[in-house]
DNA sequence: CTCATCGCTAAAAACGATTGCAGATAACTT
DNA sequence: AAGTTATCTGCAATCGTTTTTAGCGATGAG
């Protein structure tokens, strides 16, 4: 046990505890090194919790997200964690999807952490009123709460995601291109549909109303939502879908079925991954640095806790970019498959709103 | 802020703090509604750290691993999460390979949380005597410290995975079998290069020793790995590689390379993941439940700090099995390659060593 | 020689809860 | 109604720090 008190130490050396807490502290202190040594010999380590109670912090930020099992979730938290240094230490939290444990889990932040990285569930969600009103540092990533998008928050440029899909799928020849997109309930999920669909209907390209299919951001989503379209009496010929995971849906639905990519259908999803370009054929993504995401936010985050409240929030964007592959046809004959991917150079930029 | 305390309560009420405690922690209490309502009013919320100072938990688990990124770490901390119900919540610290912040974490884990759920990173390490000798209940999982092997641990069946792996390739008729492993240093490292080698030479298969190459469980190491295999003057026709990150490596090194997967290189790998039967061909691999692994593991700390050290350390291990798909040739041929694996079916079972 | 200044120190008061103890109130007995 | 228990209460101590306050001895100026 970690038994041993500030107290032995100050009795051992023949001091007040004041005099032991204020070497501790860096200050000048007159037998600094005989305290030093007791310290050693008792192997002394003052109680944080102690020290916590006093100062009223607790070297803690709760990073709050759906499923740390999606990389992409896992790449926001290492960020974060990076950033933070040596000062504060990551508390996470796995909502699952599961609003009753989003919002039992942020009732009891309060005075457990000193600040919150947040990835809500939804986009009309009133979990964020659990907490006292300015109690609580916190900064968005991913996706905010509608009535609380006046907070800080670190996003990705959503809109322009779903529009350099529509994009290149167009520039493909494709005129027959279905979206299957996350819950229209969530930041992404939303965003990344408009962009699609307001850019098809700027390039003039007309989108049957089945052939844009809300989702939930799952595997199992992914691959019914594929089923369903498959199952239309006209199928559409190109297929944006809005994640990672309902991406490797749509993919297993499209190899049940038997159906070549891209010949038969084209697909491009959203989100990058190590082995992006080994399934077969190359994946084409939207990518963006989630990473960085999660460094953005926690630096926000600091500043705020730093800073006090002195600071109005700000809305960042991390930008998103077309990684071209084979998946939507036609490049991949232009394309030298054998370059490789590797090392892949990490660099995304950010910019404000 | 949450400034409101027990005191402020008690006033409000008109009875003493010790009652409102007595209250708050179930006792029958004369005025019980008039405090609940006092309680409701004032929005009071009880100061979790100084109760922690009082009681001396903090009900904190540290989950300690390389890397979270790599899915199956991400695996096993969910896991653990799931496993530890209402009661404590998970401090996550990553590790990333750098012995250093692995030995500054450790040290900082003594009195801010009550357990620990330990990936280290080598074998030989000394770092658990960071910590006071008895002083943090903790478990290894799926990398153990060798002179602290006597500690609670859930490893995989890693000797085994080896032996399946050679055992698959060699009736695959394969003969010239190299094997891509961890760092020699570390656990599964070392066992699954030894159910390996065991295996091969158990069944009288020649093994040269420059088919036996130790790299570090990266994308990089794997890719350089196999490189330096293709360069030999007599190739390898498969390919044992003993993680899933050197599995990527290695197959970016054949792609580049323009050699064909199982055709010229057969190859098996370790640790399942949702995109495996989607590249190109499907990856055969060892797999095992990292979500178990790390259920298992809170399991076996919460036992440890409830019930004392009353209970003799355990050593789990988790199965290991073999998927096969197309990456070692021949059984593609008899596979209904238009079979789905979604909804994929979890069940790993534990057996006590 | 006196008084202010400086550098440090010990003692005591926080921080916000829980808990042992002794006393007060309530609930039964007879 | 008085005596005996059984409940519940407030006081004060405690958890291990930090921080404020007041004071102490040495130094230097006038």
């Amino acid at each position: 046990m970690s038994n041993v008190t500030i107290s032995d130490v100050a009795k051992k050396v023949g001091v007040s505890e004041s005099t032991v807490s204020r070497f501790l502290s860096g200050f000048k202190v007159r037998n600094a090194d005989v305290i030093n040594q007791a310290i050693k010999d008792l192997d002394y380590r003052p109680n944080i919790v102690a020290r916590n109670l006093k100062s009223g912090k607790t070297g803690l930020i709760a990073v709050v997200v759906p499923d740390i099992t999606n990389p992409f979730f896992a790449s926001i938290v290492r960020g974060a964690e990076v950033a933070a240094g040596d000062e504060f230490m990551i508390q996470l939290i796995n909502t699952g999807d599961d609003l009753d444990k989003e919002s039992w889990a942020l009732r009891r932040m309060v005075g457990r952490v000193d600040g919150m990285i947040y990835v809500p569930l939804q986009e009309n969600s009133s979990a964020v009123d659990e907490l006292d009103n300015r109690s609580l540092p916190m900064v968005f990533v991913d996706r905010v709460i509608e009535k609380n998008k006046n907070l800080d928050s670190v996003l990705a440029d959503n809109f322009r995601g779903g529009e350099l899909a529509a994009r290149h799928l167009v520039e493909h020849g494709h005129s027959r291109i279905a979206h299957i997109g996350g819950p229209i309930s969530s930041t992404p999920g939303k965003a990344r549909a408009r962009g699609f669909v307001e850019t098809l209907r700027a390039l003039k390209v007309d989108l049957p109303s089945q052939f844009v299919v809300e989702s939930d951001f799952t595997t199992l989503g992914g691959y019914q939502a594929t089923m369903a379209l498959l199952a239309l009496k006209s199928r559409p010929t190109a297929l944006f879908v809005a994640n990672n995971l309902m991406t490797i849906g749509a993919l297993k639905a499209l190899k049940e079925k038997g159906i070549s990519v891209p010949q038969e259908m084209a697909i491009i999803g959203f989100d990058d991954h190590e082995l992006s370009d080994l399934v077969d054929p190359p994946l084409t993504v939207i990518s963006r640095d989630a990473h960085l995401q999660g460094a953005l936010a926690m630096q926000t985050l600091l500043e705020k806790i730093r800073g006090g409240n002195q600071f109005p929030p700000k809305q960042l964007k991390v930008d998103v970019n077309l990684v071209v592959r084979g998946s939507c046809g036609s490049t991949c004959r232009y394309r030298n498959s054998k370059t490789s991917e590797f090392p892949k150079t990490l660099s995304a930029s950010s910019r404000s709103k």
